[in-house]
DNA sequence: AAACGTATTGGCAGCGCTGCCAAGTGGTGC
DNA sequence: GCACCACTTGGCAGCGCTGCCAATACGTTT
């Protein structure tokens, strides 16, 4: 752990290299050196070739903070996310990475920890970089964040949910519907006494949109939740291993279990296994996001496959372009597994 | 999928607020409204609260991109990695968000998908604006790449791996010593027919480098690998769960098998499970990372649990701070688990 | 030959802020 | 009363680049 010193200089530098030390030294005008490096208005083949020659033998880097003063775009994109381990974000930034690189555009983000008030002020200091787009999740936010994207005259999209009123751009899916469909495809298969179980719905907004589609669609069958476990905390395998344990232990006779997500149905199917409960004979599981490790897993799990990887790259298409705002739906699937 | 047209305005937006109109409105000078925003040099409590309320009632936000031009330090920190849906990545940058956040930084990230020419295109493309700090992963990088981080006068720091000469600041752990624990570990328990299952390693620096330990530490037990299966693409599940399966095929009286990683180890679990192997009367499984599945599946997973998630808070202190340059090794840790 | 487009070039203001400096104010000590 | 100091304040030159404009060169049209 102690630092093993490095013999790294510690002299002054050099001064840094600018964009008038190449145009000096390559004997052309400033604005030359820019039209080069920009590939924008003309120039002969001979100065191009010279201040390219100049830049690699100074080693020159453009001072896009300079070129983003000066211009109008900044070529810089924000996203602001509640959480970077959980892979839904991640996926989500994996499409968007690549698609804003590959636009010229460089990603910043920050991370809220599903918080709305530390949103708020990520979301302010990610408009002092004044970048040309923001990328947040969700459609709820504090009025202060709402006022500030609003007023901020960049473009905005909002994903992974289209269940309220989007500010600009909305790219995601309805977690109201796709909290019905998993009701109704459990009804479907014949089950009766079905339990729950999730995490902080305050925090998880989405989680709680699903879980309202998920009653109000079995209220509409005649039928009603039996017992619902929540822990009060972000989800886990850990959490759902614990959760579907104590559910079973308050109310043994249920024959289905709905998850807030595949990470608690995950650790559910773990606790399964452990105890030897058979699945889905004895007790039918279910998940929500099509993780890897579900459709993987020795049984299948029966989840909700939502096309994470697509909204990052349509959001980030989206905030670089000048596409109509609106909502995009993108859908999800049902995956029915071999767990119910 | 279809735009639903939007009514949001079409119109000139009003010029963006500036320092300058908030010192005119608050009848100050702007230097005096610049030391109230940044809380630098002495300013009146009157003047403070002209100030302050002013800001709020025209709702202005600092232009970072003007204040970075004028003054020296950037406040951003630039991450490169190879992968960010690999939870390896994700969990450095979990660490590195909030450290970076709460020192004032911003985070800015690029992702190479483990192509070390794009590493190179991006180190440039981040250097462009000026971070006042690098984050990358590992220590090998193209010529022309340490070239760019040496000139650069910033703070860089190498994560996750100790085994080569490091530029400036280097946090992680060694490899090497990671491989060869495994296989000490391995043949301690009696294991002696040892396969092993790997993915593309010219790509992944740092799991060749644990293979690499691997097999001269079982040399020095006079023992080899018996046989390997590397399988040409990035480790997920799915690949290992063929993996081991291919693998078995070709040479059944394996005893052992040692993975590349955690992903690759649980899907050779999931096959075992599937298969009715049994783990680890029949055959030992061991993997690499400590991922939170790998601990709570049915069996948890013997595996070397790595502090990633430090590690990224470390480089991110390190490159905002001015503590000495240098190696800090923060180790890894053996999970016996239950595969062994 | 004059007038006119097109390609190429350099000069320079200014993007919004910070750093530095000079100036003003009021309290203290002698 | 004067020198001195700490605190407070505003003015203004840049930071390194881009956008605009004017200038030049050269071929074409009438």
């Amino acid at each position: 752990m102690a630092p093993q010193d490095n013999a790294e200089g510690a002299g002054d530098r050099p001064p840094p290299i600018t964009l008038a030390d190449v145009a000096r030294e390559a004997g052309v005008g400033e604005s030359t050196v820019s039209r080069v490096l920009r590939g924008k208005g003309s120039v002969s083949d001979e100065a191009r070739q010279r201040v390219l020659q100049t830049v690699r033998r100074l080693g020159y880097v453009p001072n896009r903070i300079a070129g983003t003063l000066a211009s109008t775009g900044s070529r810089l994109v924000a996203l602001v996310i509640p959480s970077i381990t959980n892979i839904v974000f991640a996926d989500v930034l994996s499409g968007a990475s690549p698609t804003l690189t590959g636009a010229g555009y460089q990603a910043v983000f920050a991370v809220t920890d599903y918080d709305p008030k530390a949103e708020e002020d990520l979301i302010e200091s990610m408009l002092a970089w004044r970048p040309s787009g923001l990328i947040v999740a969700g459609l709820e936010h504090t009025p202060r964040a709402f006022a500030m994207m609003r007023g901020a005259g960049i473009r905005i999209a909002e994903i992974l949910d289209t269940d309220a009123e989007g500010i600009d751009i909305v790219v995601g899916y309805s977690n109201l519907d796709a909290g019905r469909a998993s009701a109704r495809f459990l009804a479907s298969r014949g089950k009766r006494r079905i339990g729950y179980v999730g995490h902080d719905l305050a925090r998880d907004k989405r989680g709680a949109k699903r879980y309202q589609g998920f009653c109000q669609a079995l209220a509409g069958l005649g039928m009603h939740v039996a017992d619902a476990e929540i822990v009060p905390a972000l989800s886990s395998i850990e959490l759902g291993r614990n959760g579907l344990a104590v559910l079973l232990d308050r109310t043994p006779d249920l024959d289905a279990v709905y998850f807030a997500n595949d990470d608690l149905a995950l650790g559910g199917l773990f606790h399964c296994m452990a105890k030897g409960i058979s699945v889905p004979g004895q007790l039918a599981l279910m998940g929500y996001n099509g993780l890897d490790v579900a459709r993987l897993a020795p049984q299948p799990l029966a989840t909700i496959r939502t096309p994470r990887r697509l909204i990052g790259e349509m959001a980030a298409r989206l905030v670089c372009s000048d596409e109509p705002s609106g909502i995009y739906d993108v859908g999800f699937e049902l995956i029915e597994g071999a767990t119910v």
